[in-house]
DNA sequence: ATGTCTTTGTGAACGCGTGCACAAAGATGG
DNA sequence: CCATCTTTGTGCACGCGTTCACAAAGACAT
């Protein structure tokens, strides 16, 4: 078996790759979905369509978890969700605070996705008082004041700060203290944290300039007048030494 | 992460690596901060601590635009805030479309993130008739019948799926064949795109479940975890009147 | 039982991303 | 002009993740 012993900080306490644990949740979608249609049993080829990957991926990556296929058969599509529902600890209840309620919080405090996966929204906090007792989703709105108190009290270790950009670090350091280890940040700001706290972070601005990028990648040359002069002279040229125009005077400063 | 089902082979012969892609709206964020206080220079030590990167990291990043620093000093940050603009396309005005004004879509609607950037919503589309007019945002939604009219009309290549999951697909075929070749999806459905179409995905379920895989590692390290008699409190599945998170409503309507 | 057929599980090769470490390049001071 | 100091740019090695290809394992028919 793992004849290298790797003694990596962290990390990798127990074999599973990063990479194979975040697919884990599309496998138990795409699962579930079967299971609802009381398909008893599925190959690695279906899965994996269903989930959007390569099969052999979807293989190896089941082969972290143990040996839960037949040969020749597939897999028992009610004892696979129960397996990664376990493996991520979907079997147990994790109370969640989602503190920031604006517009993306009261989403959030609406989204389905949550209770149906074995979170529950313990609160929703926000430091204006102008929101406190008022309901979002069902669930009273409670000050910042008490955040630390809600912590503890329902003894809260997973955090998703919704707030504006300035308010986050700040948010997330009394979060910690108080007792939360995971933050999904939807701020866009890098938050620093002790070690020891996982930190995830979702950016709807770093996403669509990702598709930005390709986007206009694929558009080529065409460029349907950007801002005139300099307009992305977009340069297609793909051979080794690209200097990417790199003498458009712009903003050039100094 | 995983886009949806688009196998790009490589940028062109010759890119910028993918990973690289996705930090530079990251750079650009530290160095537009820098910006406002109107810093001159950077070295790649401060901005690389400021992006919450490795230093060696960035430089190398950089190195795949150009030689943009100098040695001995840094790198010019209003130079550099224009050269990441362009690479990521950002100098020209992208149209966006938000399909589904749930929560979710209000939320994306507001976000400022968007307009910062060269981003622009050029229109909210939602099924609901009731909707139709009212004003979210400052922006009239408009019905899904003109999906395809708005589209052309505003030659929008950017679209943002938020309607729940049911819909998806069905959007995106429409999406697509009007002329749509980037798509940001927040609803938990895989979409199947032809090629050159580019799919990002943001699920939020999904974060938490890798969230509390961490979680329950962190906390759980001598809780056995075997499939013994204590795992078996929950039944794995049942969930029968609450769907999987693909038949809750991923938004509701505001 | 035996043979055939299907599908899993995995060894091995490959490619990408990361981080180290250092030489090259330019600034700065004497 | 030369010496020294700072910081970039990158060659290189390493480890992770992906993919191929196939032997092993079981189902099923005869």
């Amino acid at each position: 078996m793992a004849t290298g012993r790797t003694h990596r900080p962290a990390t990798r306490s127990r074999g599973i790759p990063e990479a194979t644990v975040a697919r884990l949740p599309l496998y138990l979608r795409a699962l579930t979905a079967l299971s609802e249609r009381s398909v008893p049993t599925v190959s690695s080829e279906e899965l994996a369509a269903a989930a959007g990957v390569n099969s052999a991926k979807l293989r190896k990556d089941f082969s972290y978890l143990g040996s839960y296929g037949t040969r020749g058969v597939g897999y028992d599509v009610e004892y696979l969700v129960y397996q990664i529902s376990r493996e991520l600890g979907l079997t147990q209840d994790w109370p969640v605070v989602i503190v920031g309620i604006g517009n993306l919080g009261a989403a959030l405090a609406n989204y389905g996705g949550f209770a149906s996966r074995g979170f529950r929204v313990a609160a929703l906090i926000d430091a204006d008082p102008g929101l406190t007792g008022k309901p979002v989703a069902g669930i009273p709105v409670q000050h910042t004041d008490d955040l630390e108190k809600i912590i503890k009290d329902d003894r809260v270790s997973i955090g998703v700060i919704a707030t504006p950009a300035g308010a986050a670090q700040q948010v997330c350091d009394r979060l910690v203290a108080a007792g939360v280890t995971s933050i999904l940040n939807f701020a866009p700001t890098v938050l620093s944290v002790p070690d020891g706290v996982d930190v995830r972070k979702v950016d709807l601005s770093i996403e669509l300039q990702i598709l930005a990028f390709h986007e206009q990648r694929k558009s080529g040359e065409e460029t349907a007048a950007g801002d005139g002069g300099k307009a992305a002279a977009v340069t297609p040229r793909d051979d080794a030494d690209q200097g990417p125009d790199g003498d458009v005077p712009a903003v050039m400063p100094a």
